[in-house]
RNA sequence: GCUCCCGUAGUUCAACGGAUAGAAUAGUAGAUUGCGGAUCUACCGAUCCAAGUUCGAUUCUUGGCGGGAGCACCA
């Protein structure tokens, strides 16, 4: 029986055969974009040509005919430049079908079967807005940690907020002088009064590390009052499934700053050979790793991020025995997190090791960047207000029972496909007319297809249609795209890349709905049995594969 | 100035060194009284520049040009 590695296995010893010597971890096997290419093709003849001291396409040929019969597989050809071309066999394909229709973990792998992996992500600060950037750190963090889920991985979620620091003491100020206003606008005013009022906020900054009595009150109001608005915005994420008794939380650890600041302090202060005083301040000097210099307490003897998320990494240690720890930040953030690796390594070097560290780049309009500060920032629950508006008026015609909900689902839809599409790395340029677009390469088009192929599947039931698959019928784009689900989802976990599955099910969506609008499936035909096994499977990949990128999958809409 | 990231249709994004560079959107023209038109079909339209490596470069290397981010007490 034909698998990705026998097929490489089988290259290679072929090769050796003919006198050249390859590993076959090496050997490149890849799926064709177009089909007519096959499932699988190498291009490995081109590579050896010259070895070989014949053309291309006659070394490809030498190699196919020393392959033999492969079960499984139903032809292998040589075609352009010397592409080795593997076609399954229609049975394997219809193996893949019965698979996707019967397994509920269909396109589960066992890539990280065992590993223990703690994925950080989101992120907000309590006492400021939960904005885009958060709703993009949230949206890729989900998914990879379900990527994860799915690759065979024990996965933690954790959420690290910043409760103690500068901008708390803005916030706290300006709520002192204005009592009135909200917590998101009193930090943006404090800010703005900074300059100004700079001895009084420090002092408060102080007082906070400090839990000074006179702002303790204040100080803890507001921060229960916004992390509680932060657990109800996880919950319109579409968190919720993960909540299954009522005192369950979202995530399944949160860090706090302030918890993690005083740990951080006696990590710095205990390694006077890593850290060292200058200008008043304790820093960490970068240059020898080819970094920059970052200060770790400064000259009022209060830490900074750095030493805090030293802090973290020891309590994230302490809290659970990981084998990894990623943490999803903004790329305006890779700098300064070297930097803190690399003193960590000294400090905690067995922790260390095992931090990985993802960037996703930033959400931005086309005149530039979003900042709280300055105060020109979309909110994450302003765009899905903005996005639910749209949504509604659609849904209103729709068969859908509750169509608040689904209007909801939708606009989550919309805005995490957004969000995922992009490899990570790249700055996303906010288009409002684009985020909020309901049709093409949208997560509405990935449930329009899903809701489509679940109500003919219910039509087949209620017409006693029986779905069988039969593996004598020609396989089509679709089947063969189906079979391609697993392999797609471990690129994806293997990669971390969200985007990577939006690709393949964006394709498999458009398959899908080509062949919806070119044949008709209960036609009352001997063919359709088998046609509503393929509608059934195709069902299934797109309802894992939009959990997979933590979108609702509504049955009608 | 130094470091990192990025330059692909008008616009927003794809393309593990591989076959005719794919989508979406915008624009134009269409879809049979057929299970859902948030769909489908056709047309139009792109690799920043210059060298190099390679059988083959959007992809790798070097140098330009252009954009973003970071570079000492914010996170």
């Amino acid at each position: 029986m034909y698998t990705r590695s026998s097929l490489k296995d089988l290259i290679a010893k072929s090769l050796n055969g003919l006198g050249i010597s390859v590993d076959a971890e090496k050997i490149p096997l890849e799926h064709p974009a177009d089909l007519k290419n096959g499932d699988y093709s190498s291009g490995i003849a081109m590579q050896y040509a010259k070895e070989a001291k014949v053309a291309p396409h006659a070394l490809a040929e030498k190699v196919v005919a020393t392959l033999g019969v492969i079960e499984g597989v139903a032809k292998v050809e040589v075609a352009g430049a010397g592409f080795i071309n593997f076609y399954l066999a229609p049975s394997i394909l219809a193996g893949a079908v019965d698979k996707a229709r019967t397994e509920d973990r269909w396109g589960r792998s066992a890539l990280n079967e065992g590993k223990k992996i703690m994925v950080e992500y989101t992120d907000p600060n309590p006492f400021k807005e939960f904005h885009i950037g958060h709703l993009m750190s949230n949206a890729i963090g989900e998914s990879i940690a379900r990527l994860l889920e799915f690759s065979g991985a024990e996965v933690k979620r954790a959420n690290y907020q910043g409760d103690v620091g500068p901008h708390v003491a803005k916030a706290i100020f300006a709520k002192m002088r204005s009592p009135g206003i909200p917590w998101g606008v009193a930090y943006k005013m404090g800010n703005d009064l900074y300059d100004a009022f700079k001895t009084e906020i420090d002092d408060i900054n102080k007082k906070i590390y400090e839990r000074n009595r006179e702002i303790f009150p204040l100080y803890e109001a507001g921060r229960n009052e916004t992390l509680a608005e932060f657990e109800l915005i996880y919950k319109k994420l579409g968190m919720e499934e993960r909540k299954q008794s009522g005192d369950e939380r979202f995530f399944d650890y949160y860090f706090y700053e302030s918890i993690t600041a005083p740990r951080g302090i006696a990590l710095v202060r205990s390694h006077p050979q890593v850290f060292k005083e200058s200008e008043g301040a304790i820093v960490y000097h970068g240059e020898d790793d080819g970094l920059h210099t970052r200060v770790f307490l400064t000259s009022k003897d209060l830490p900074t991020y750095e030493t805090k998320e030293l802090g973290l990494a020891e309590l994230k240690a302490e809290t659970w025995k990981f084998d990894t720890s990623i943490t999803i930040t903004a790329h305006e953030q890779s700098d300064y997190f070297e930097v803190v690796l690399a003193a960590m390594k000294k400090v905690l070097p067995e922790v260390a090791q095992k931090i990985r560290h993802i960037s996703h780049g930033m959400m931005r309009f086309a005149e530039g960047k979003m900042s709280s500060r300055v105060g020109n920032v979309v909110t994450a629950l302003g765009l899905l207000q903005e996005l639910f508006d749209v949504a509604k008026d659609r849904a209103k015609e729709s068969r859908a029972d509750d169509h608040e909900k689904l209007a909801h689902d939708i606009a989550l839809a919309a805005v995490k496909y957004q969000i995922l599409k992009q490899a990570s790395g790249k700055d996303i340029i906010f288009d409002r007319e684009r985020a909020l677009s309901l049709e093409g390469d949208s997560g509405p088009y990935l449930q329009y297809a899903h809701a489509r192929a679940h109500a003919v599947v219910e039509k087949a039931r209620e017409q006693n249609v029986a779905a069988k698959v039969d593996a004598e019928t020609e396989p089509i784009e679709l089947s063969r795209l189906l079979h391609r689900f697993p392999e797609a989802v471990e690129y994806a976990a293997r990669e971390l890349e969200p985007h990577l599955l939006t690709n393949y099910l964006l394709e498999f969506a458009s398959a899908f709905n080509r062949w919806y609008a070119n044949e008709q499936i209960l036609d009352g035909s001997t063919g359709a049995p088998h046609k509503v096994a393929l509608t059934d499977a195709a069902c299934r990949t797109l309802k894992n594969g939009l959990w997979l990128l933590g979108i609702p999958a509504p049955e009608k809409m």
